[in-house]
DNA sequence: TCTTGACCTGGAGTGCACTCCAGATGTTAC
DNA sequence: GTAACATCTGGAGTGCACTCCAGGTCAAGA
């Protein structure tokens, strides 16, 4: 798969595909003999996974850290988990933020519907 | 309320409560004779305000835009209705990309639990 | 073979949201 | 009154995550 196709196939641009290898957010991606970029099943997985990561907010390098790890030798398991875990509670504090200002502004829209619209209408009818 | 005050209430620096008059995220707060700014109320309520929604995420142009009908004469409460309907739209998508990550995050730490810590110490013992 | 369009690299540029700073002025405790 | 500290303004600097670009290489159709 050339990067276009991965590019389309992800909504990420090519620039923003090679700016996540040339950083390391995804493994290096095997090249054809010319060196262009031939995207396999592994590397889309990995395309994909930081695709959730990042537009989940998760900074890029917590992310980069955990590829980092994985590509080391030896046992790496538990210090990738900690990344995990780590950025679980990250995620679990924003969608509370968010839902604090869904809330909010949900009760505001309400307001805005049954007082104050009808009000401003009200001022000149 | 001093700056320091609405600073240490708020989580805030003064830097920011500043930077958030003079951009317009929150309407011109009062001054003392001599200048120095004198936060009420009122003042507090938009920091509080805003403070939640930033920290949701919500562009600081959506805000300001939101801020500046609020000071403008004439009927715009439709229009400031608009702009929270428009918010909390993008919100609830976010939260969806969050709740998406977490899935996925509970996932793979789950794996690394029952699957890729026990085999990485099982290499050895 | 030639041309046209996709791809390559390294590096510079962009936009957002702060964050810091210099130099001036105000305030408070002694 | 004066030292020490808080606040003011306008503007420059920072960090993050892209995004764009120049100048070159590669590939596929006429």
């Amino acid at each position: 798969m050339t990067i276009a196709e991965a590019s389309q196939k992800y909504g990420l641009t090519p620039d923003t595909l090679r700016y996540y290898e040339r950083i390391g957010l995804i493994p290096p991606v095997r090249r054809t003999a010319s060196g262009i970029r031939d995207y396999d099943e592994e590397a889309c997985r990995w395309i994909e996974l930081m695709k959730c990561m990042r537009s989940a907010g998760v900074q890029i390098e917590a992310l980069t850290e955990y590829v980092k790890l994985f590509q080391q030798p030896g046992p790496t398991a538990e210090a990738r988990r900690q990344i995990l875990v780590d950025q679980r509670i990250l995620i679990e504090k924003r969608i509370w933020e968010m839902q604090e200002a869904l809330n909010r502004l949900n009760y505001k829209i309400e307001r805005y519907d049954t007082v104050l619209i009808p009000a401003e209408k009200g001022r000149k009818g």
